[in-house]
DNA sequence: TTCATATTGTTATATTATATCATTACAATT
DNA sequence: AATTGTAATGATATAATATAACAATATGAA
């Protein structure tokens, strides 16, 4: 079984604590507050398999009464990606909990077409096939953008 | 002088005409209908030097009085899109022409954060580390996305 | 011509995201 | 504890991006 796609049975609910146990020792760190709002985001969004859009994100806070308005979730998204405890997937407006929010890195998502899951995967290769690529023409790169849709593994095996 | 940035005043006009030559001659053979309107819409993009958002490209076409509305812009571009004739750079919602339309490829695009500007590259190597990444992880890879942000030679190397 | 299909026109609306200003919580200092 | 500056949240409105649905027209093949 491969690493990077989690099996269907894993115990969720327990990487999700230990996830948000890290979110909040990172921020303590970093002096960074993360509010029972802002936790409660990043929450939902470990709590999905697959990306959430931000009125997914919004709709869940408020499936019990609330009345959250968008701005609260983007200010609350915004949070998370500054301090990498979430990425966004452009190529779905959407967004994923982060599998290594403690080290700073450049991430290589791998989306599946038909299952919709996400993984996170990170290769020193690619990293410098990119800064290299990008040297020769005079770029200096700050933020890869990288993401691959496809099949994974799951979804194609029985063909 | 790079060849990926183009150069500020190099013959646009010129290299547009043939750009949109080899469009025609590319959806002749195909098959495909370069009709007016797409062949409009694709001119509008190939003379921007920034990636335009559909409605940009809606302002365009509009700017003599027409009327055109917001779907006729978006399947035109579907049909560009379809036919390799332009990308989407998913991180910035919008479109630029792509520099290689006859051939099947996967680009990389730098997208410098100062001027806009967006250089298409393509590179073997990272097309095979991406390969070799997923194929680690049992993924089948169809589509890629790489768009690097950071910021190009004529913006950076006055510091 | 006639038919089937592809393209375009038109209206309405869905979806994603932000601007703006008011209010509240926090936390450091006196 | 009162003061004060800053950060966070609440609330309303609206901007920006994208698509659904159906009507009308054009195009090419039989």
């Amino acid at each position: 079984m491969n690493k990077n796609f989690p099996e269907r049975n894993h115990d969720h609910g327990a990487s999700i604590e230990s996830a948000l146990e890290q979110a909040e020792a990172l921020c303590r760190e970093r002096g960074a507050r993360l509010t029972p709002l802002r936790r409660r985001v990043l929450e939902i969004i470990q709590e999905s398999h697959a990306p959430l859009g931000a009125y997914d994100v919004l709709q869940r806070m408020n499936a019990d009464g609330e009345r959250n308005a968008p701005p609260t979730v983007y200010r609350a998204l915004d949070f998370l990606l500054k301090h990498g405890l979430i990425h966004r997937i452009e190529s779905q407006k959407a967004f994923v909990g982060c599998a290594m929010a403690a080290d700073a890195h450049d991430a290589l998502f791998l989306i599946c077409r038909d299952s919709g899951s996400v993984a996170e995967t990170h290769s020193q290769e690619i990293g410098e096939a990119i800064e290299a690529s990008a040297t020769r023409a005079g770029f200096l790169v700050e933020m890869p953008v990288m993401e691959i849709s496809g099949r994974c593994q799951e979804c194609h095996e029985d063909e």
